[in-house]
DNA sequence: ACATTTGATTTCGTTTCGATACTAATGTTG
DNA sequence: CAACATTAGTATCGAAACGAAATCAAATGT
């Protein structure tokens, strides 16, 4: 448990291997692993972070792959799609009542149940170590990161009540825990925060 | 940051999303994220574990699908293929001269140096919180689990001789980072732990 | 001695994926 | 306002990944 450089690796190992883990789908699934990332996304993402561009993001995939998936999803049934208010080039997708149904098979529900058996202490050591990893990732490789509502930085709280400067919008209790492109980490990372409009990025 | 039940959602959410994101290969890289995900197993499993059949079972894929995987990178000659001396079935993966070279544009760097920017005590955080996760997961979807020598229950340390006990053979410095098919998790779940051999997994 | 299991590979059809090209809507600049 | 660039979404194509199933050889169990 020395802190030598192996450990780094060790780390990341881990990482991808958990994630990849959890990915796979028991047997007898109707969704394959990809389609239930999709589901899972646009079951958790907040109101403005529902389309395939934004999926695309967050799957490092791009649209065109994203377009491909969902369109899967809506032939089955669980996804509808509906015109975005002010872009109309943009759309919004929604999970159907089938769609929420099926949600409860999600074969993510193995490793949650696994995080649920984990000491305390140290599920709470996740719940701090993996959003400001997610936060220096997307600052390393520069690019966007995700996060929720309640990690955000255009988030606060008053009396009670839960405000994003992003949106400038009171937010519902249940957003709180949703997923968010406008995501940006809170104190320390302000500065090197990379810009959604950059243009260095090629 | 309370502990309610949608934290273990964010948690399991981050995870696959770390995952995924760090899977993503840099434009113009030689290799697919599944060849890469190869390349690293075989660069950092042990002797026993450098086989087909483990590296479908840490990538949570089937034989066949890991055949053509480690095909394509036999074809582009980052990888030879070695009889195993005890069992005549088995093969033994091990890198070239040129696969060993690649490693150093593996685009898991990018999360490596992630890791390396977190504050100290996150990063141990990590160190503790992740081989637990990937024993509880192991636990409760019936599967084996993937972990170090270092973390081994097999192993032990007497008089700065590092010894394995599964293989019953001293184990070089080197070898204590390196991943194993044979792992068990150490002290406290002993007991649950799944067995290889248990039929009724069906 | 025979059945079962395990390790590896191949084949097949489907899905995912990146790359590319395209349309339409929006933003920007002169 | 007009020319241009950017962004959102989609479609298409070829390559790769994938699960399922079949096959073969070697090891293991009874």
């Amino acid at each position: 448990m020395i802190d030598n450089p192996a450990t780094t690796e060790e780390i990341a190992e881990l990482l991808v291997y958990l994630g990849r883990a959890a990915r796979g789908t028991d047997a007898g699934s109707d969704l394959t692993a990809a389609q239930w990332t999709a589901m899972r996304f646009f079951a958790r993402g907040n109101q403005l972070s529902r389309t395939p561009s934004a999926f695309a993001s967050f799957n490092a995939t791009t649209r065109g792959t994203a377009s491909q998936i969902i369109k899967s999803l809506m032939q089955k049934g669980y996804l509808v799609r509906h015109p975005a208010v002010d872009d109309r080039r943009s759309v919004r997708l929604d999970l159907t009542h089938s769609g929420q149904a099926i949600m409860h098979f999600d074969p993510l529900n193995n490793l949650m149940e696994a995080i649920n058996q984990l000491e305390g202490k140290l599920r709470t050591a996740l719940r701090q170590a993996l959003p400001a990893l997610a936060g220096e990732l997307a600052k390393v490789r520069g690019t966007v990161a995700f996060g929720t509502c309640g990690d955000c930085r255009h988030f606060s709280c008053c009396d009670a009540v839960s405000y994003c400067a992003c949106v400038d919008a009171e937010l519902a209790p249940a957003d709180l825990g949703c997923l968010c492109v406008n995501f940006a980490a809170s104190e320390g990372l302000k500065a090197a925060m990379p810009s959604l409009k950059s243009k260095e990025l090629s």
